[in-house]
Parts: structure tokens; C-alpha cells; sequence
RNA sequence: GGGCGGGUAGCUCAGUUGGGAGAGCAUCGGCCUUACAAGCCGAGGGUCACAGGUUCAAGCCCUGUUCCGCCUACCA
């Protein structure tokens, strides 16, 4: 019998394919004015310059789930997409393809510089976007942003000339985190801190008049240069001889005093702390309050400057050395010790952070933390794993303000300007012609540009068309749920309830589910300099998209890092081969609409498989409404291939042969048009491509399956039924398969070789039931005679078992080797035995009597009585072995 | 320094109110049974990190120990 589809799935023409028709007849397009629910998400924008990893092939399948799931639901759906401008990173990789052109920016100058950003965006910006269409994103691509398009940009200058009149933002001198490569700021969320074995300079500071001094211990010796005071603790008597003295800072000759200050800790090192303004931040606080000078040693290059003395010109790690051996050379360095510490390293670049005085803008975070922080708490909003909601609240609640300007060109420019006759500060969305202070019209707008996360704290309405009042914000926000990965939580989750709560007065999303991060098989985070990516678009290649999507899916549990490895994704390629498979044997049967048959003449494998059809449906909705995607997966695995395929479709190829009579026939094409046709619905949200492409071809499927109703489970509205009693009774006829099928491979006798069995059963149901499903058991087990008896001698050469109520005997005359036999039935009793201590245990135990609940006591006592039942006829049957052998 | 997560079969991991230890892969044995060898049938394999405690009952709850990972931090 012919099939229409092909042997052996081809996912890379299909995907193709239906991904065109999709966006074709515009069915990712979310309506503005619908009655039906909404359901949104906004996408996590990845960096325009982005090339597509592991981590946003799991973020956009989870969403693309949800989307379609609830796109099946009925609901209307907005997944809005779009990208960020990466504002560090893009400028980084424009200078570095412009220097390969001998090209410095600064020759270019401002302008043209970011004409050339915007060329390359226009270039190599749909990248990424392409990628996520691989993957199969029903995004609603007609309304992808961008942060630094027109609309966005517009609700970034509204919201900081907002904030900035309400107190919220303020500009001054501060000490921040300096990247010397990127030559910007940087927020503290932007350091990554790495334990590093460094090491801890002990340095004599001579006394100006007089012998010895104090000695201070640094990890960063070049800072000397611009020290300008040493502090110890007023109350150490090691050095209260030193109060008001001065000192002459080595190498440079300059004098400087020694101060008290309670904030030194007098445990450590020598207890003397050199104090250096300009190059740390707490250095910075005592130098303000003990009204010191903060000479900058280190330039923003990373180069030691004029104030370095002799030293300047050199690089700061290069001075390091310098210092160094001029120290010991004039005997000043006392000691040296190894010291681990942490070490900030730019998140963009991985240079070692500067700490550099030097004036920034700032949002005050403080009152817009403790809405956020009430938000979670009261529930406004849910984050999934539950577990992440402790870190947010330590966060909120120990937030620090944000430095949100940095040093790059590449960004939405501040919206300030001063007055270079007054001085005066203006913030307004528009360009001011003059300064209102003293009328003068020479007004330069701040060079600096925000954080690109300040855009994307917004994005959740800006992308909405905010601060417009629009009716995709009326429809849409707040968004049913955030996927994202914890590695962003701080830096994007947090910032964007923040921002939401205080512009839209509601929070951004009503959930927030946190995902796991991909790893190697290693547990290595994927990176390039490792060489242990797994590039998603070369397995995408290799195996199909569904298979990567389906093997993601299968790993995301909650709570746990996904390492992924090659060999997985090949098992779910074979899954995905085995649903074309199962299809394709489908459809040698089905050549008609079978949508609208009733159910009649069910046999018991269809009435099983109703019953489980409707089971795992629920369970599916279950697990999806619930973002466990992880069960989701595995559920529909478990039943596709282990229920479907393994026992439904073989029980019932005797009746779609036709050999079982017209009315078994049709009743069993029935039941399998059903079961594949909700089967396809229920996978089509994990794996989009072969499931679309399955229902083309499924006579009376019309339409996208995008469109399809998702089955229901509730017994009114559905078309099958639970069925508890099919259920049971398939559990056994399964369990005399199984049982036939144990002696046959334990024997060694060959599947080809068919068998004759007897069937012995006190029990009237039992031997009723088997006699009913008699064909089944025949046909699986693959007998020539079964024969079903109520009791009586157990032939010779047979080989027992026992399911249930039932002893089953397989003769095996001239094969069977009783050694062999009595071995198998002693191996089984022993397992038994096993279990039955553990059972009389517990049930001689009073306390279990009296006091655990009656149904679990119940319970243990039918399972003692069924364990010694099936023990007790094994024993029988083993005792009449071992008499034959003594013959 | 503070906080969090994890340690379950050879490997990767599930295990949702405490009540008979599971899956996938790998391994071993048997099969080209007319949807599928990317397959079918069968089998073996675990002191649930360690030590205590609560309980009639602990992989699950509590305490301590240990190992691994991550986040966070202004002690030079």
C-alpha cells in the first residue's frame, strides 16, 4: 500500500517552505482590535550585532511555544520583535572594520561616524532577525522596532527630560567604572569581577622629617603616583605618633600628611591605607571629606599622564613594573605577598576597569526600586522559577544609582546642552536656540549617549508606540510574559519594571519566566575564544529545525543549566522521524475526511488511546500554562512514540487490513484520523515545520494548522471521552505481551519462531477480557494457538509468568532448557521476595497501622496480597521444574 | 565577605503538597516482523554526596559537614 509521503523526512525544503506561507498569508500578524483575548510578549531584542547562539535558539523557541499555544487557544496574539542598537558593541565593531581600512574615527569625525554605524546596520542589521526566522519566530514582523529608530528615540528623550524634571536623574563627578579600551563609562553591572592572583605590595612611606614612616599595602602600586594622603584608624596605637606628620610620597618627592579616618580597617595589611582620590572610590570619599587633592595619574587611554611625573607616557601596567623596580631599587618595597583578589573586567571587552573620577549623569534609583520591588512582592508580577524573586528583591534592595552616560557616539545623544557663556544647564526634548539664564545662543548639546539598557528599560511601550496613547498599548499592555535568561535579570528585568511602573503606572509583564542558560556538554559557557559553540544554524543544517527546537524544549527545565551536546539533538531527530513515520503509515489508510465521524464499534486499543489522547492533552495544557516546557515535551514524546506507535497503531493494524471486518475498519481509521489529527495540533507549537506539513496532507485538515483549535479536554465539549475502564483493561492485555515477550528474549527464542500459549485464570473477568482481546495478544506477542482455561495442570514444557489474575504458560516443547527456566523463575521470585519485605515491614509495623492514612494502609496491603499471589504460582511452577529436571 | 543553586544509573538529567527510585543516551542479548535499522523486541545497572534529626514512613522536611557551580560585594 502506498503512501503520499516520502520515506524518510526532509526537513530543510518543508521548512522553507511553510515558513513562506506563513508570513505570506500574514498569520503572525496580531489584530488591534479584536474581542478576542489578548496574549503578548515582547522579545528579548538581541544586539544588531548579533550572530544568532544556543541561548536565543531556546529564548525564541519558549516563546514561540507560548505564542502558538496561545494562538491555538484562540487568543490574540502579539509577539512583538525587534533589536537593540548595542551601542558599546556595534561601535566596537564598526571602528574595529573601519581600522582595518586605516580608518580612526576620530578622523572621521562624529557625524560621519555614525552615518557609517547606520550603513552597516543596513548592511548586516537583518542578520540576526534572518536567524530567528529560521527557527521558525512567528513574530509579528511587520512591527519590528528598533531602539534607535525615530519612535523609540523619541520615547527615550521623553522619559529622561521627564525624570530629569521630576529629580530623578542628575549629573556630577563621581569615581565610575572606566573601560580605557572602549575610552566610556561604565554602569557597575557592567564589570564582571574575576578572582585573580594578584599579588600585595607592601611600600615604606619615609617620614619628611625624621626616620621610618608607615608602610601600606596596595595590589595597585602605580596608584602612588597620585596619592595625596595615608589614613590609619585615629584609635590604632601602632601609629598615633604619626597623627599631623607628613610625608614624602616616593619616587615623586611630593609631601603628603597623614590623616585619621575610623573608615580604615585596622586588621588589615599594616593597617596604613595609602589614599588615592582619582583611582578609587573610596579613596574618593575620604579625599572629599579630609578636602584632598585627586591628582589623575592614569589617563582615560590607560596611559599614565603628566601628573605621573617621569612616568608618564607609559601604559598602567607597564608603570606597575616601573614603580616597582624603582621602589626596591631605593629599598622601599618591604614586601611582597601573593594576594587573590577580584578584578573588574569590561562586560563588552574584557579590559582590566579603571576606576576614574570624571563627571557622568545618574538616575537616582532608590524610589523607582521600591515600586518595582512591591510590584513582585504583592504579586503584580510573577517570576518563574520562584527562586529568582529572592535575588530581585536583594538587588532592589540594595540598588545603587545608575551611570547611564557613556563615552560613545553611537547612542541616543543626551538631551542636555550648556550654555558655554553661563554655564547653564538645559534638558528638553527639542534643541533650545537660547539659554534662558543669560540669553546667549552658543549652547553645545552633551557629546555623551545613554546606555543602550536605557532604551531597552523601556521597551515593553516604546515598541508599543508609547507615549503616544495607542490601541496596541490599550490591547497589549502590560504583556502576558517576559522569557528571558537570568544573565540579564538586573541589567533588563529589573530596570524595565522600574521604568514601567513609573511611565505606564503598571507593570510591564504580568509574568517573568527565567530560563535556563545553554551550555556546553562540559558545562562550559559557550564562547567563541573557548571553540566550544554549537552554532544553532549548522544543526539547523544538519538535523532540521524541529529537532533543535524539540531537543531545547526537552531540556529547558526549570531551575537548571541545559548542556547540550550533538548526540541529544540527533535523538529528537529521530523522534521527529519517527512522527513522519507513524504518518506516513497513516495515511496508507486514510485517503478521506474522517472529521466528522462518530465514534462507533470502538474496539479496546481505540478506546485506550481516546482515553489517553485526552489525558495527555490536558497534561500538555497543563505543563505549558505552568511553563514547564520540559514536560511538555517529554509528555508528548512519551505518547507519540511509546503509546501511539509502539502499542496503538500495531494493535490495530489486523483491523485497518480489513482483517477484522468493514465495521472495526472504519471504526479504527476513525480513531486514527482523531488521534493524529489532535496529535499534530498538540506538537505544532514545539515543532511548527513537519507538523504543518503533516496536516497539509491530512484529508479534512484545512488550513494552516496555525489555525487550528487547540483539542479540548473538557468532557462537554470534547468529542472523546476518558475512559478509565479501557484504561484497565488495556493493562493487562499489555502486561501479557509483555509478559510472553519477557520469556521469549530471556529464552532466546527467535521472534520469527511463533509460540503456543495457555492461559490460566481463576478469575472469570480476566479470563473474559483475554478471551475478548484474544487477536491482540496473538498478533503482538505473535502466537499460532492461544488457549484460555480456568485452572488445571500446567503442562510440561512450558515456561510461566504471571500479569495480574493470569499464569501464563508458553509451551516450548524440544526448546526449552529447564536450567534455563528454573533460573529465570528463581531470578523473579527473588525480586518479589524483595518487595514483600520491604511490604510486611511496613505492615507489621503498629505505627504504620495506626497512623498513616487508612487508603495509603489500604493500599500496601492489596500490593502484599498481589505480590504473594504472583509469587505463590511461580513457586508452583518453579517446584514442577525442578521436579522435571530430577527425572 | 554575603547570598543562591546543585551532588539521584556509565553519561545528561526528571522526580509538584513525605507513602512502591524514573527517562533519554550509552551498554548487553535477539531481530532486515510489508510506517520507520534515524527502526523493532528484550535485559542488566542506583547506600538518591556524607553525618545526624523530625516522622509510623525521608531522594523530598530540619541541622551540620563536604565537593562543584553561579550571583553579589567599595578591605586597600
Amino acid at each position: 500500500m502506498d503512501s503520499i509521503l516520502d520515506k524518510g523526512y526532509e526537513p530543510h525544503e518543508v521548512e522553507k517552505r511553510w515558513y513562506a506561507y506563513w508570513e505570506a498569508n500574514n498569520l503572525f500578524a496580531a489584530s488591534e482590535d479584536s474581542n478576542r483575548p489578548a496574549y503578548s510578549i515582547v522579545i528579548p531584542p538581541p544586539n544588531v550585532t548579533g550572530v544568532l547562539h544556543m541561548g536565543h535558539a531556546l529564548n525564541i523557541t519558549l516563546q514561540d511555544i507560548l505564542c502558538r499555544y496561545r494562538r491555538l487557544c484562540g487568543d490574540n496574539v502579539l509577539w512583538m520583535p525587534g533589536t537593540d542598537h548595542a551601542g558599546i558593541a556595534t561601535q566596537n565593531v564598526v571602528e574595529r572594520s573601519l581600522s582595518a581600512q586605516g580608518i580612526d574615527r576620530h578622523q572621521l569625525g562624529r557625524e560621519k561616524f555614525v552615518e557609517k554605524v547606520w550603513e552597516w546596520r543596513k548592511t548586516y542589521g537583518s542578520a540576526i532577525i534572518n536567524q530567528l526566522k529560521k527557527l521558525g519566530a512567528s513574530c509579528d514582523w511587520h512591527r519590528e522596532r528598533f531602539t534607535m529608530d525615530e519612535g523609540l528615540s523619541r520615547s527615550v528623550k521623553k522619559v529622561f527630560v521627564q525624570l530629569y524634571e521630576q529629580g530623578l536623574i542628575y549629573r556630577g563627578h563621581y569615581i565610575i567604572n572606566w573601560c580605557p579600551r572602549c575610552m566610556t563609562a561604565l554602569a557597575d553591572l557592567e564589570v564582571e569581577h574575576e578572582a585573580h592572583d594578584g599579588t600585595l605590595y607592601h611600600i615604606l612611606y619615609p617620614l619628611s622629617e625624621g626616620e621610618g614612616g608607615p608602610i601600606v599595602a596596595t595590589t595597585r602600586p602605580e596608584t602612588m603616583l597620585g596619592d595625596t594622603a595615608v589614613a590609619v584608624h585615629p584609635e590604632d596605637d601602632r601609629y598615633a605618633a604619626l597623627h599631623g606628620k607628613q610625608l614624602t610620597l616616593p619616587l615623586t618627592g611630593r609631601t603628603i600628611p597623614v590623616i585619621c579616618d575610623t573608615y580604615v580597617d585596622r586588621k588589615f595589611g599594616t593597617g596604613a591605607l595609602k589614599v588615592t582620590p582619582a583611582h578609587d572610590p573610596n579613596d574618593f570619599e575620604i579625599g572629599r571629606i579630609h578636602s584632598l587633592p585627586s591628582p589623575k595619574v592614569i589617563g582615560d587611554n590607560g596611559i599614565m599622564t603628566e601628573e605621573a611625573g617621569k612616568y608618564q607616557g607609559l601604559d598602567r601596567f607597564a608603570c606597575r613594573a616601573a614603580v616597582l623596580k624603582d621602589l626596591e631599587a631605593a629599598g622601599l618595597l618591604i614586601k611582597v605577598e601573593s594576594y587573590n583578589h577580584g578584578v573588574g573586567h569590561c562586560y563588552r571587552c574584557h579590559t582590566v576597569v579603571e576606576p576614574n573620577l570624571s563627571k557622568q549623569w545618574f538616575v537616582k534609583t532608590k524610589p523607582l526600586a521600591e515600586k518595582a520591588l512591591e510590584a513582585v512582592k504583592s504579586g503584580q508580577a510573577k517570576i518563574v522559577p520562584e527562586k529568582w524573586e529572592g535575588d530581585y528583591y536583594q538587588w532592589m534592595e540594595n540598588i545603587r544609582d545608575w551611570c547611564i552616560s557613556r563615552q560613545i557616539w553611537w547612542g541616543h545623544q543626551i538631551p542636555a546642552w550648556t550654555c558655554s557663556q553661563c554655564n547653564e544647564i538645559m534638558v528638553a526634548l527639542e534643541a533650545p536656540t537660547h539659554c534662558p539664564t543669560c540669553n546667549s545662543s552658543h549652547l553645545i548639546q552633551d557629546p555623551d549617549v545613554l546606555d543602550t539598557w536605557f532604551s531597552s528599560a523601556l521597551w515593553p511601550f516604546s515598541t508599543m508606540g508609547w507615549p503616544d496613547e495607542t490601541h496596541l498599548l490599550k490591547t497589549f499592555y502590560p504583556t502576558s510574559v517576559l522569557v528571558t535568561g537570568f544573565d540579564i535579570l538586573f541589567f533588563w528585568v529589573a530596570r524595565m519594571m522600574m521604568m514601567g511602573l513609573r511611565f505606564m503606572d503598571q507593570v510591564p509583564f504580568h509574568d517573568v519566566y527565567i530560563h535556563a542558560l545553554v551550555r556546553d556538554e562540559n558545562g562550559k559557557k559557550m564562547s567563541k575564544s573557548t571553540g566550544n559553540v554549537i552554532d544553532p544554524i549548522d544543526i539547523i543544517k544538519t538535523y532540521g529545525t524541529d529537532a533543535l527546537r524539540f531537543t531545547l524544549t526537552a531540556f529547558a527545565a526549570q531551575g537548571r543549566d541545559i548542556k547540550l551536546s550533538e548526540k541529544r539533538i540527533e535523538g529528537y531527530r529521530n523522534f521527529i522521524n519517527k512522527l513522519w513515520n507513524a504518518a506516513r503509515f497513516s495515511f496508507m489508510h486514510i485517503q478521506e475526511d474522517h472529521s466528522a465521524a462518530a465514534f462507533s464499534d470502538l474496539s479496546l486499543p481505540d478506546r485506550w488511546i481516546l482515553d489517553r489522547m485526552k489525558t495527555v492533552t490536558r497534561q500538555l495544557a497543563d505543563a505549558l500554562d505552568t511553563y514547564r516546557f520540559n514536560d511538555a515535551a517529554g509528555d508528548l514524546y512519551q505518547f507519540v512514540w511509546h503509546e501511539f506507535c509502539d502499542w496503538y497503531l500495531e494493535f490495530i493494524k489486523p483491523a485497518l487490513y480489513g482483517n477484522k471486518g468493514k465495521a472495526e475498519q472504519q471504526s479504527a481509521k476513525n480513531v486514527l484520523w482523531r488521534v493524529l489529527h489532535d496529535t499534530l495540533i498538540l506538537l505544532h507549537p514545539i515543532i511548527p515545520f513537519i507538523t504543518e506539513e503533516i496536516w497539509d496532507k491530512l484529508p479534512g485538515a484545512n488550513g494552516s494548522i496555525m489555525q487550528a483549535t487547540f483539542p479540548s479536554f473538557d468532557d462537554t465539549l470534547s468529542p472523546i471521552a476518558f475512559d478509565p475502564d479501557a484504561v484497565e483493561q488495556m493493562t493487562l492485555v499489555m502486561a501479557v505481551i509483555n509478559a510472553i515477550r519477557n520469556i521469549r528474549g530471556e529464552m532466546g527464542i527467535s521472534p520469527s519462531q511463533a509460540l503456543r500459549v495457555l492461559i490460566q485464570s481463576s478469575d472469570e473477568k480476566t479470563r473474559h477480557l483475554i478471551d475478548q482481546n484474544q487477536e491482540f495478544i496473538v498478533n503482538l506477542a505473535r502466537l499460532n494457538d492461544l488457549a484460555i482455561a480456568a485452572a488445571g495442570e500446567k503442562p510440561k514444557a512450558t515456561a510461566t509468568a504471571v500479569a495480574d489474575q493470569a499464569v501464563i504458560l508458553v509451551y516450548l516443547e524440544g526448546i526449552i532448557d529447564f536450567g534455563k527456566e528454573a533460573a529465570r523463575l528463581e531470578k523473579e521470585i527473588t525480586k518479589i521476595n524483595v518487595e514483600l519485605e520491604k511490604l510486611d515491614k511496613k505492615l507489621n509495623n503498629q505505627g504504620f497501622i495506626n497512623q498513616a492514612k487508612p487508603e495509603v494502609v489500604d493500599k500496601t496491603k492489596e500490593q502484599r496480597q498481589g505480590y504473594t499471589e504472583k509469587r505463590d504460582k511461580l513457586a508452583v511452577n518453579l517446584e514442577k521444574i525442578k521436579s522435571i529436571q530430577a527425572e
